[in-house]
RNA sequence: GGAGAGAUGGCUGAGUGGUCGAAAGCGCUCCCCUGCUAAGGGAGUAUACCCUUAACAGGGUAUCGAGGGUUCGAAUCCCUCUCUCUCCGCCA
C-alpha cells in the first residue's frame, strides 16, 4: 500500500509507475484522491461534532456532581440530538474511508528509477552471470535420472494427494535435507537469525504481505478455520513483527527460514511443469530483511550477491536478471531473479527472486521504527529465496550426472551427504 | 473436547457510570545536586488520524484484547468473538 500523502504529492509519478508496470486502469489514482478528499472533510466534521458533544457531556458531569439536577436535565435534552448526527456522519466517513482504502489497494508499488521499463520477459536485463552453461547434447533431464533410479515418485504422489505433490525417496530425500541444512548454515554465517514459522496464516497476515487481494488464487485455503497455507515463508516471517516499532539498534533484522511452500499454480501447463519445474508443494529456504529506508537498495544488492554465492558454492552456472517494470510484482519496487542452468533441458530455471518492497508491505503491517529524531518512520522490507529447492535439485542432477549413470555430489554438500555420489 | 478465571500504557498494577489517555511503582530520557560509585531532587516519557503552521509548535478526535449495543456520558453495564491462564480429558 502506498502512502496516500505520497500519492497526493506525486500523482504523476504514481500514474507513470502504474503504466510502466502494465496497469491500464490508472484512473484509480484520481479516484483515490477524490475519495480521500471526501474522507478528510467528513473526518473534520465528525471530530467537530464529537468535540461539541464531549464538551456538553463534561458540563453535565460537573453539574451532576454539584447536585444541580435541573440544569443538567436541561442540558441533556439539548445534547440528545448529537447522537444521531454523529452516527450519520460516522457512517458517511466510514464509507468514504472504505472506498479510499479499497482503491488504494489497487495501486501498485512504484518501480525504482534503476528498473528498466518493459512489459514482458523481453524487457528483463541480464545483470550478470557465472559459470559456463553446459550445452552438450545427450544429457538427461532430471526426471529421467530420477525415474531410472527411483528417486522421485510423481505417480504415487498424484495418487496420495494430486499432481505436483511428489515423493522424494532415499538419496534424493537426503539430498533435499542436505541442501536445506547447507543453505541455513550459510545464512547463519552471514548473520541471519534462524526462525521456524507456522505453515498456515490468517487473513490479516496474507493481507499484510500483499497476497490478498492481489494474489489470492495462488494460495490453498482451509475454509473451516479461516487459514491459508503459506505460499512462501515471507508471509509468516515478515508478519512476525507486524504492528511493532523498532529502535535503531535493533536494525537491520535478518531472518532465514526453511518452510515448505504451497502454491495452486492455477493455469500452468505444458513443458514448464514437467518434473520438478513447477510443483504445488516445494521446499524453500527464505531470507527476510527488515531495514531502514535509507539502506534498502544497498541491502537488496547484498541479498542478491548472497543468493548468487550459494549457486557458486554448488558450482551451478547461473545468470541474474534485473526484472523490468512489467515483469515485476505488484508489491515490488525492484527485483532480481536468479536462474540456474539446466543442462538436461537446455533452459534457465528460476531458483531465487530477491525483492525490495520499500515501505509497501511495511505500511500495511505498521512495521515502524524510531529514527534519530525520535520520529516514527515506516521501515522497508526485502526478501529473497536462498534458495528454492526443486529446481536446484533439477539443475544439480542434470549438471552432476556422469557417463556411468551415477550423479556426483557437489563438494560443499559432501559433508551433509556423507558421500561423493548419490 | 468439558469446567472455571482473566485481558488496562515499555513492564508491574490501581480503577465498577462523569473533569480518566487513565493513579502508583519500576524502567527509560533530560536537568540539578554530590570529587568516583551509591543515594537524592525536578521535569518528561503511547499510538493513529484530522485541522492550523514554511517550520518549531498548537488545537481536535479515537484507542484500556477485538467488534457491536445501552447512555447526554463507558476502562467501568449488556451481547458476540479472539486470545491467555488453571483444572480435567485426549495426545506427537
Amino acid at each position: 500500500m502506498l502512502d496516500i500523502n505520497f500519492i497526493r504529492e506525486n500523482r504523476d509519478t504514481v500514474i507513470t509507475g502504474m503504466k510502466d508496470k502494465g496497469e491500464k486502469e490508472t484512473e484509480v489514482v484520481d479516484k483515490v484522491l477524490e475519495a480521500d478528499q471526501r474522507w478528510r472533510t467528513l473526518v473534520t466534521k465528525v471530530d467537530q461534532l464529537r468535540s461539541e458533544s464531549n464538551e456538553k457531556s463534561k458540563e453535565i458531569g460537573i453539574l451532576m456532581s454539584q447536585g444541580k439536577k435541573e440544569e443538567a436535565r436541561k442540558l441533556i435534552n439539548e445534547t440528545t440530538g448529537y447522537k444521531a448526527d454523529i452516527k450519520e456522519a460516522e457512517k458517511e466517513t466510514e464509507a468514504a474511508k472504505n472506498e479510499r482504502d479499497e482503491l488504494l489497494l489497487k495501486i501498485p508499488n512504484v518501480p525504482h528509477e534503476s528498473v528498466p521499463v518493459g512489459f514482458s520477459e523481453e524487457g528483463n536485463q541480464v545483470f550478470g552471470s557465472w559459470g559456463e552453461p553446459n550445452q552438450k547434447d545427450g544429457l538427461k533431464p532430471h526426471w529421467e535420472l530420477a525415474d531410472e533410479n527411483d528417486w522421485i515418485d510423481f505417480e504415487r504422489g498424484a495418487k496420495v494427494t494430486g499432481a505436483g505433490f511428489p515423493f522424494y525417496i532415499g538419496p534424493l530425500a537426503r539430498l533435499q535435507r542436505a541442501l536445506i541444512n547447507f543453505f541455513i548454515d550459510e545464512a547463519l554465517a552471514e548473520g541471519y537469525i534462524e526462525i521456524q514459522s507456522p505453515y498456515f496464516v490468517n487473513e490479516d497476515s496474507a493481507r499484510g504481505t500483499g497476497q490478498i487481494p492481489d494474489k489470492e488464487d495462488m494460495m490453498y485455503v482451509i475454509p473451516r478455520d479461516g487459514f491459508f497455507t503459506i505460499p512462501t515463508a515471507e508471509v509468516p516471517v515478515t508478519n512476525f513483527h507486524r504492528d511493532e516499532i523498532f529502535s535503531m539498534d535493533q536494525l537491520p533484522v535478518k531472518y532465514v527460514a526453511y518452510t515448505p511452500c504451497w502454491r495452486r499454480e492455477a493455469g500452468s501447463y505444458g513443458k514448464d511443469v514437467r518434473g520438478l519445474n513447477r510443483l504445488h508443494q516445494f521446499d524453500k529456504v527464505e531470507l527476510v530483511k527488515i531495514v531502514r529506508p535509507s539502506d534498502s537498495y544497498e541491502e537488496l544488492e547484498n541479498l542478491r550477491s548472497y543468493a548468487e554465492s550459494l549457486l557458486q558454492k554448488l558450482e551451478l552456472p547461473y545468470r541474474t536478471l534485473l526484472m523490468c517494470t512489467g515483469d515485476m510484482g505488484f508489491t515490488q519496487s525492484k527485483k532480481y531473479d536468479l536462474e540456474v542452468w539446466s543442462p538436461g533441458q537446455k533452459r534457465w530455471l528460476e531458483v531465487s527472486s530477491c525483492s525490495n518492497f520499500t515501505d509497501f508491505q511495511a505500511r500495511r503491517m505498521m512495521l515502524r521504527f524510531k529514527n534519530d529524531q525520535k520520529k516514527i518512520e515506516i521501515l522497508h522490507t526485502l526478501n529473497g529465496s536462498g534458495l528454492a529447492l526443486p529446481r536446484v535439485v533439477a539443475a544439480l542432477l542434470e549438471t552432476y550426472q556422469q557417463a556411468d549413470g551415477e550423479v556426483a555430489v557437489p563438494e560443499k554438500l559432501q559433508p551433509y551427504m556423507g558421500r561423493e555420489v548419490l
